[in-house]
DNA sequence: CCAGTCCAGTTCTATTTTAGAACCAGACGG
DNA sequence: CCGTCTGGTTCTAAAATAGAACTGGACTGG
């Protein structure tokens, strides 16, 4: 491999946010934490990760601002592994995930789980890209525009 | 690596998405289609990645049917790749981690590339994760509900 | 306070995946 | 026809991964 292709240092935020987050196991470990997960046993067996792999990731993720490491929760002597506000945010990331999978990955009637409201339980809007104004827009009405600021 | 762990038949959406875009290079493959790149050449420059990988992922995408060949498109014999109705429904996904990177990735004042309303060149509202009734959510509003249909 | 067990890793090796270069065949252009 | 461009496939070396073994500190029961 001689050394995997780094994109962080590229101009487009696509490619530098999946240079942090985009690997086999990271948006995963992401899921799980906003499910609640937060002890490195927990995100092993939910996951079917291999520990060494998830002692990476884990760190990866905390040096990279997704996740903090904070000392008990429940009073023990261990660590708990939270979001950050940086990691809170990746919520739509995993909410258009989750719906494109939803739509597109399961045969008709097949079982999956679902993101829904929790207060009523009712199943979320999908997610719609907007103009400034409001509207619905469609990949083609939009366009990139290089290196702006 | 013994076999790389299969998420496809997982019942969370978000693992089945992963399964077949997860990787390094697909969804910037799939960033590229929306740009309007279709050909394998050009793939191949603008992402610098290797052509055994490109192939294999463009027909990975082509499997998945994110991507389909078509026939010519200036004429010449040669094939174009180009977004399937699932691929353009990647288009908030696409769009989430943009706006996460805009946001998270880059220091203040540091160039980046933008996407724009095509009409205007006004940039687009941030994704907001809505309830059926169209409230704003922010993750902890939310819950899963396993095996739904 | 001591032995046994659980949690949270680190280390090790075999296997898989990847990157990149070299190679190849079919269009295309003169 | 003959060189060149496009779109691959094949080959090898390097990197990432899974899984098991190992470690060491924290709790638990007696």
């Amino acid at each position: 491999m001689v050394k995997r292709v780094s994109l962080g240092d590229a101009a487009c935020p696509v490619a530098r946010s999946l240079d942090g987050i985009g690997d086999w196991w990271s948006l995963l470990i992401v899921r799980d934490a906003f499910d609640g997960v937060s002890r490195f046993g927990e995100f092993q067996k939910s996951l079917g990760i291999s520990k060494g792999i998830l002692a990476s990731r884990l760190h990866g993720l905390v040096a990279l601002g997704v996740l903090a490491m904070t000392p008990a929760a429940d009073g023990s002597a261990w660590q708990d592994y939270v979001l950050t506000p940086k990691g809170e945010a990746l919520f739509p990331v995993i909410v258009a995930l989750r719906q494109w999978g939803e739509a597109f990955c399961y045969r008709p009637g097949e079982p999956h789980s679902a993101l829904v409201e929790r207060s009523g339980g009712k199943p979320l809007a999908p997610l719609v890209v907007r103009s400034a104004g409001g509207k619905a827009l469609r990949a083609r009405d939009t366009v990139v525009r290089k290196l702006s600021c």
